[in-house]
Formats: C-alpha cells, structure tokens, sequence
DNA sequence: CTGTGTGAAGGCTTTCACAGCC
DNA sequence: GGCTGTGAAAGCCTTCACACAG
C-alpha cells in the first residue's frame, strides 16, 4: 500500500466510498456488495472493485465488504485515523464563511486557528476560535505541527501567502483564491475556484 | 467547436487560461507567447496549444497569440458572452457566505435570486438579493430562464431538491452538498465538496 | 451460484517530435 | 530563427472478461 501507486483519481473517490460506507454503517448494514456501493458512491462496481485492491483485499467473494472493516481501512489509508489540526489563512468574506460552516469538523478535521493581516477587522459574528496576525504563523505552525492549511486570501497575494506557508513547514493547501499556484513537487495543493467551476457548467447550457 | 468535441479538462482549462489573458490584458501585454502564458496558467505549452486547437487556430506562428482576441474567443466557446442569470438554492450558513462572498459577479455571473425552505431564517446581514420560498422556485426560473442553480443544502435533501431544479428546467448544478446526485445525462454538475477535498489533502501530508 | 480480484483491452489525455508558417 | 499546429507515441485510467473463492 505504498503511497505512490494509489492513483490521484482512486484517492478522491475513496473519500466518497467511507463516506456512503458511514451510512450504511448508521442504517446498520453490516455487509455491502461492490455493486450496492458503487451506485451508492456514484461509480461503476468494477472501478469500485479495482480502487481497493489498490491497498488490499477486503471483501469476501460470494458475500461482499464488511461495512465498517472497510470503512476503517479506508479512513487508514487516507491518513485520517487521527484528527488532523488545520489553519485557515485569510478571515475575509469566504474565510470567515467557511469557518462557520462547520462541515470539516464533522469529517474529522479541527480548524484550530485562523490567521488574517487585520485581524481587528469587522466579523458579524463570533468565530469560535481565534483570528491570529500573520505575524504569529511561523510559532503556531511549528508548535502544533498543523500540515493542512485552507487559503482564503485575495487572489493577488495568494503566491506570497502559500510561499510563506509552505516555509513554516506546511505540506498541503486547500487553495480557494483565484490563482495558480507554484510550489515545490513535495506540496499537495487542490484548488477550489469557485468562479472556475461555474464557468464550466456554462459550457454545458444550451 | 462543436462542443461534443472538446473534453472536460480542456474546457476547466480554459477559464484558467482566460483569467490568465484578462491580467495581461490589464497591463497591456497585446501579444503572448504559449511558453508565457502556459507558465501562467500551472501547464506546459505543449497542452495549452493542443487546447486551443479543439476550437481553431488563434496564433501567429513566430509571434505567439493576440491577447484580447484569443480571450474573446475562449469566452465565446464557454458560453460567457453574455451575462448567466444564476440562483442559489439553500441560504443556509454556506450558502449566504458565497452570495456575500461576490466572486461570481467578478466573472460574469449574476446570482439573481436564493431560495430556502425557511425564508425567514435568521440571517446576519443583509444580502442584496431576495430570499423566495421555495414555492416559487418554478415559476421564478421559467420566467428568468435561469439555467445555472448553486446547491447549498443539507446533503439529506440534496438529491430531492436537485430533482425539483432538473423539473423547472435547471441545466446544470454547482452541488456544494455532500451527496453523490444522480441526475440525466444531459445534466451538468460539478461537485465541491470542501470535506472530500481536505480529506484527500489529508493523504499527501506525511 | 454469487460476487470479488485481476490481467488484458480499450479509451482518453498528455507529451513528444517535427512539419509548417511568419 | 522563432513559435505555432498536429500526427504519432506514451502514459494513465476505466472497463471488460473471466478466473477464483466462499
């Protein structure tokens, strides 16, 4: 199950799999077929079958997977049996947004602080955690050892703000703001851009 | 151009590479080469004139490509041209983060109206559009055409509303639940789902 | 007989190498 | 000479067909 030979794709869709898989798992469903969770997941049964013997064998012929053993294997290979500490860097509009949204914390994710180049800013609402000064990044990162940050700055000094984290050690970026991106091989950056993806959809209208 | 003919990373690409044109045309630049502007947009040359040739021939060979003309075309091929009418349905914590967020307007979007199952629902601040009922979800998007919806509610639902959006002539779908939707064939949507996308970041880090 | 595991085939995307035009 | 346009090759991912285990 060396890291390397997992294709990109089949990582993406295994967060998608213990997802259903934890479904199933409230319903009660001790055993699940290749078939029932692919449609669950969206997939064909085969591409389903062929993701996880990418890491092992885990079903049993003639009956299917064991619900939660899979699901336990797949939160293990995904890296995250652990709760993993995140930062948030840019408490603008979407930041602040994201930070009230919650669904990370449900999906074993804690965003334990937020960082902002005014921090006094005027924020509607209370947060729940604190909003640092970027001055603070260097210290906190290394102390809490935080290898996940979510960017959320403006566009124009995305570069500048991703170069600074990835020198404080960080390894991956979530990266939300309108710009490429160039970063050493070593760091993992996906990138959310809002404004992309609903541009795509408009070339699929009639 | 027939559309069937460009594939779908292709057409992600080329909002990536508009984006890059609309900065050079800001300062000026009249002329780009595809070393240039592939450097921009995080690709090699080779793929960017590989993309560009899917819907004709824009460059000068021994000069490199007319910034503003190859933008018009590109926008052309998107669907961008004119302004997209779009709505928002569920303006829940999430979703009333992105109408205030703005970034879709910067581009060409116009999110004309949100709907929620409670109307009334404490909000922060004001939004600058209207809150509907979701009563008048139909009758508001055949009379404004809209063809573009943002889905913003909770995953339990997500599948049902996304049905009712197809019904009142939806096209394509930006799902922001965390739910695997089911929809035609001819029904775009794009998934973006920030939980999936931190736990595949999750992987990478060491 | 049911349903998984997997080598091989097929399809799609990227990259290469170089022909063609300014 | 410089840079685009493009057929061919390579690489990657998905799907198929079927062997194999329970």
């Amino acid at each position: 199950m060396h890291k390397a030979d997992i294709p990109r794709k089949t990582i993406y869709r295994l967060s998608i799999y213990n997802r259903a898989l934890q479904r199933l798992r409230e319903n009660s469903v001790a055993t699940v077929s290749s078939e029932a969770l692919a449609t669950a997941a969206g997939v064909k049964p085969t591409q389903l079958r062929k993701d996880l013997t990418y890491f092992g064998q885990w079903g049993t012929r003639g009956l299917g997977y064991d619900v939660s053993g899979l699901s336990k294997a797949i939160t293990e290979v995904l890296g995250m049996a652990k709760l993993q500490p995140v930062i948030l860097v840019g408490a603008g509009q979407l930041g602040t947004a994201l930070l009230r949204y919650g669904g990370f914390a449900r999906e074993g994710f804690e965003v334990v602080a937020a960082f902002d180049a005014d921090v006094a800013r005027k924020r509607p609402r209370d947060i729940g955690i604190p909003i640092l000064p970027m001055e603070n990044l260097a210290s906190f990162v290394s102390e809490r050892v935080v290898k996940l940050a979510i960017l959320t700055v403006p566009g124009k000094v995305a570069q500048e703000v991703a170069n600074r984290l990835i020198e404080c050690g960080v390894q991956a970026i979530l990266n939300f703001a309108p710009a490429v991106l160039h970063v050493p091989e070593r760091i993992a950056v996906n990138n959310v851009d809002l404004a992309i993806q609903l541009e795509n959809l408009s070339y699929f209208v009639k």
